[in-house]
DNA sequence: ATGAAAGCGCTAACAA
DNA sequence: TTGTTAGCGCTTTCAT
């Protein structure tokens, strides 16, 4: 069944079982003559340190986990793959847990691993802020696409990206811009929704909102439509990327041409914004950086106070493609 | 730090810790009585069990282990999500590894997980089959998109799959395919290789090979122009979706128009292959339900001898879209 | 039906 | 520098 245990490697090596221990916790505690043996022999017997014996006792797991609002947005990919990089340096295990876009499924799974990891990064979190507190009272905690006072978090400057947006439309004549708003309990929704406000405030153009929407790509029909029914605006700007994707399908089969006729821009640059035809303008940013800083920002949340928890914002870069283009 | 322990619930619920344990462990052997009075206190205390603990003793972690080639490639979202809800349902924990297309990455991460999960899942794993054979002996293994003699598998029927890409090709007038590889470590690779050249046969027509190429939307490219080159062929099946895509790309560069001077085809269906343009035709199948499978099998893996591990080959369906068409 | 007590594999005092 | 020993939180015999 299970392996070696360091009883083994203690008696084959003729030493103390707290000798194995520091062999391997604290390799500068030991004679390099015996831990050399120990070593040789822990490796000949095929010996491996269990880590739950060693998170009983220690109280550390080397294990962070990922909450994603829900892992089929592509979006989430490159954030990821970078907190998987940035856990590997520190040997630190990544559990990645789906919320399903449900606030009950994300509260369940963070509860039920609560004992078991040593801090979490909840990306794009569907929960209301007193529960994000009450997590984070129990475990460090580094908000992702969010944030709350009293929490870390790591964002992409949305308030900077939505000025690029913005400065980038009315550069192209727009005065009229349309916002097909994200779900009512994203923070990200809300947050795009001022910046973009105070964005066309001073660059002196109109901004509506419509929705909330899903932002999934089956909701850009009913999207394309609203904003087609509302009328008036000539650039749309949608809460992301899959939704971006499903508005420029239904305005295609509505006949209605894309940029000539109206402008569409999306968030996130997944990669299918690169993909579809014409190719979507949206606001990228380093999302694996996203994912390497949330990381990095946890493996050290234990040695700051609540005050002072730091706020990332990485800049994001405003991809031009086909979707915008000058109005007529 | 840590919460409550099964010693704070059983002194508050004046009862012994081993009478707490049963309660949660195996409610059917404590009174009803005392059963409901302990999970009230322990609610109360807001007890939760440690994972660790439990693990230590009974050795079952609760825990398993999806291993993918390359997290960033989208075909795997599906995948991961379908294992994420039945590893759930279970209360299970989903243990995400990305081997980042390095076998040796794969290995490690492997031997370091080996203590603390209860099996894992490879998924197109780039290691060689003795490897795999080794991993298999220390702990349950259930391979998904490669099979192996002594190992359980799940796999989409590529066999059937290709019969109905070649089908699908003859019916349109195709004589000459040709076949961009994947890499050479990917058993997949060689499997559809094998169906195709079958199915080719089968269908009075003739399939050639070149490659292998990584399959990435940046390979897509030197594919295409690799494929021009060898001539002839009328129809090309690429390795994947992402190879496709870019042998798509390439090709519109070149000015070869999809689908009047040649048809492309993929594998995976993945979602940025409705969005291009045109539209790939590719090899679906439902990934979510592979991914529940592979979790299912490998929490039944115990109870099964090595030479009879299930294969379990999941029907695939061909998405046609615009890629395809009529020679001329 | 419940309690007492012995570990699971490891680390961390404390001694030597 | 190395050994001894007492747990970490839980499950599981073995008694009662």
């Amino acid at each position: 069944m299970s392996g070696p245990t360091i009883y083994d490697v203690a008696a084959a090596a003729e030493v103390a079982t707290s000798t194995v221990s520091r062999a391997f916790s604290q390799p500068g505690r030991v004679s390099a003559a015996t831990r050399d043996r120990v070593l040789a022999v822990a490796a000949e017997l095929g010996y491996r340190p269990n880590p739950h014996a060693r998170a009983l006792l220690s109280g550390k797991h080397h294990t962070v986990a990922m909450v994603v609002s829900d892992i089929t947005n592509p979006h989430y990919f490159e954030l990821i793959r970078g907190a998987e990089m940035r856990a590997r340096v520190s040997e630190y295990t990544l559990l990645l847990v789906n919320a399903e876009e449900s606030p009950r499924v994300e509260w369940e799974q963070i509860q039920r691993l609560a004992p078991a990891v040593d801090g979490f990064m909840l990306s794009a979190s569907r929960l209301p802020d007193e529960n994000l507190l009450q997590i984070a009272a129990q475990r460090p905690v580094v908000l992702v696409s969010r944030e709350l006072p009293g929490i870390a978090s790591v964002v992409l400057d949305h308030v900077e990206g939505c000025r690029q947006i913005v400065s980038h439309l009315a550069s192209l004549g727009h005065r009229d811009l349309l916002y097909l708003a994200g779900p009512r309990n994203s923070w990200m929704a809300g947050t795009r929704w001022a910046a973009l406000q105070t964005a066309a405030e001073q660059a002196g153009v109109s901004v509506r909102r419509i929705g909330p929407f899903t932002p999934k790509v089956n909701q850009g029909g009913a999207a394309a439509d609203a904003a087609l029914n509302a009328g008036g605006a000539t650039a749309l700007v949608a809460h992301n990327d899959l939704l971006a994707i499903g508005v420029l399908q239904r305005l295609a089969t509505r006949g209605v041409r894309v940029p000539d006729d109206v402008s569409v821009v999306g968030f996130d640059d997944i990669f299918a914004a690169d993909v579809c035809t014409p190719g979507l303008t949206t606001l990228g940013g380093a999302h694996v950086d996203v994912g390497r800083a949330a990381v990095e920002l946890l493996l050290t949340a234990g040695s700051r106070a609540p005050e002072d928890q730091p706020r990332v914002a990485l800049p994001t870069e405003l991809v031009l493609r086909g979707s915008t283009g000058a109005t007529t």
